[in-house]
RNA sequence: GGACAGGUGGCAGAGCGGCUGAAUGCGCUGGUCUCGAAAACCAGUAUGGCCUCCGGGUCAUCGUGGGUUCGAAUCCCACCCUGUCCGCCA
């Protein structure tokens, strides 16, 4: 959410924002509306002054006169009924004069808010401008010494590799089949091993960045109120992507939500709360199932376990100062800590500055990183494909949007003021496990256990 | 799911139609006193919006949303949340 003074302070960087962006936001329309109800609040609060200045006048005489009213005559009613009414007449115009701004009030302040929550951060100066993920540029790339994604996967390890659905389903250690019977498309169900494995990645990375690097591990709902939805700032824009549980069609006072990230309730623990300055940076990583609608990626990526509905999570937030350098700092930070993180695992991977139109109406910055994957890519005459880099992680920075829809504020000496905020993926699990299975595979179909996650496995190290 | 009880400032807690953005106590901040500290005493101490000639002005907020009233923390309705007991249950 934007300042409003900012705004009205320079609509430009706005209307510029929402075109780097590809949105659609009318910004003009939002400041009309916004003069607009500016003024009906202002005439709106002459007239609540007015009344209470009258009423604290009018007020303890009509109390007397209705007083009097009981033990009078006849003809002393009459007076004193017409009295009344003098007296009830000066405030019953504002009281209806207020009502009337209220209405109107009422009608614009609907479609005002809406553009307010549609209005985008403004990407960061040094992001790149581009239109879609294909204009996202390469910052920097590695690979372990004994897989070079530059060379072909046969080159590399001297065999033609299977793809991790045909791995999995060779050890009958994945059943998409029955996932989809269960769950309807996108759905998997890993057995065994692969199931195993799918815990031990997600645990190392929890273990990992709470014990290595100080974040808090939280555990934390995954079902939430639409306005945690709308206060992390994945609505309205999102919308399309959650899974709505619909309470309200069965008697129940409100709808819930299906959490996309564990970042939604991370994000949410302090909302509407004024920190101590001492208190920060707040660092908090969870495991979370994740749910995705993936609306609008109809045919895509419909085998396997690239694109799913239901995931597992393990996600890191920054709560910490506002302050440009330090939000910049913490970014770095976790970014380099996913890198060693797949340093460890072994697995290629490269990292990719997002361009403005790919950042998300949230986003200030945002890095990708894209792991290496042996079944993705063209297939050569022979059927083999040539392997693709496919993204894992996204790091990404919001200075205070997120928090100021939060309402997540510090106090800093005798300032106040509102945090920024971070998010970054530390491992998403079963994605993660298209390269490992892929790299990790051996001639006869077996596959290695990493090193690091063996510990994870009760010391297993071949998965045959 | 059933039956009660209750939601007021950082905390405790009064108020139950106008004098109440709110008593009192605690806490916190500053000051006086003191060699220093404690105690005592004095002063200050919610959040947000809008306007501003930057002195201030003004509105909203007593769980949330509606309603009654000239006027609501106070009365009415709905909802949310918390506590206790019973039932069910991973």
């Amino acid at each position: 959410m934007i300042d409003l003074k900012a705004l009205r302070a320079n609509p430009e960087l706005f209307q510029k924002a929402v075109q780097l962006k590809g949105m659609d936001v009318d910004v003009a329309r939002l400041l009309k509306l916004d003069e607009q109800r500016r003024e009906l609040m202002a005439r709106q609060e002459a007239a609540r002054s007015e009344q209470k200045k009258l009423g604290k006048e009018v007020g303890p005489q009509l109390g007397k006169l209705k007083g009097q009213l009981k033990s009078a005559t006849e003809e002393q009613q009459k007076e004193l009924t017409a009295q009344v009414q003098v007296l009830e007449s000066k405030p019953a115009a504002l009281k209806q004069e207020i009502h009337e701004l209220d209405e109107k009030l009422k009608v614009l302040e609907p479609e005002w808010r809406h553009l307010w929550l549609c209005l985008p951060q403004p990407p960061d100066s040094d992001v790149p401008i581009g239109a879609s993920a294909d204009d996202n540029v390469e910052l920097r790339h590695w690979h372990p010494s004994w897989f070079d994604p530059k060379r072909s996967f046969a080159d590399n390890k001297g065999f033609e590799p299977k793809s991790h659905i045909e791995l999995v389903k060779k050890l009958g250690l994945a059943d998409f089949e029955r996932g989809v019977k269960i769950a309807g498309s996108r759905s998997y169900v890993l057995t065994g091993a692969v199931m195993r494995l799918h815990q031990a990645v997600l645990q190392l990375a929890l273990q990992y960045i709470t014990e290595e690097h100080g974040f808090q591990p939280v555990s934390v709902p995954v079902i939430v109120r639409e306005q945690t939805m709308e206060g992390t700032a994945f609505f309205p824009h999102g919308k399309d992507q959650a899974y709505l549980v619909d309470e309200q069609h069965r008697g129940g006072t409100h709808d819930l939500w299906l959490t996309g990230t564990g970042e939604v309730s991370l994000m949410s623990l302090h909302a509407d709360e004024i920190l101590d300055v001492d208190q920060l940076p707040l660092k908090y990583a969870t495991c979370s199932t994740c749910f995705r609608r993936e609306a609008g990626a109809a045919g895509k990526d419909t085998a396997g376990l690239y694109r799913i509905h239901q995931f597992d999570k393990v996600e890191q937030v920054v709560i910490c100062k506002a302050d440009e350098e330090e939000s910049r700092m913490w970014h770095e930070k976790m970014i380099g800590s996913v890198e060693s993180l797949l340093q460890k695992l072994e697995i290629p991977y490269r990292l990719l500055q997002c361009c403005t139109g790919d950042l998300g109406p949230k986003n200030a910055d945002m890095i990708d990183i894209e792991c290496w994957m042996p079944s993705r890519g063209e297939e050569d005459a022979e059927g083999n494909p040539s392997g693709q880099l496919g993204e894992t992680h996204s790091a990404s920075r919001l200075y205070d949007y997120q928090c100021r829809r939060l309402n997540i504020r510090y106090n800093d000496s005798d300032k106040r003021a509102i945090c920024h905020s971070l998010n970054n993926t530390v491992i998403a699990s079963p994605r993660i496990l298209i390269p490992i299975l892929e790299l990790y595979q051996n001639p006869d179909g077996s596959i290695s256990i990493p090193t690091v996650l063996q510990p994870f496995m009760q010391g297993q190290k071949v998965i045959a």
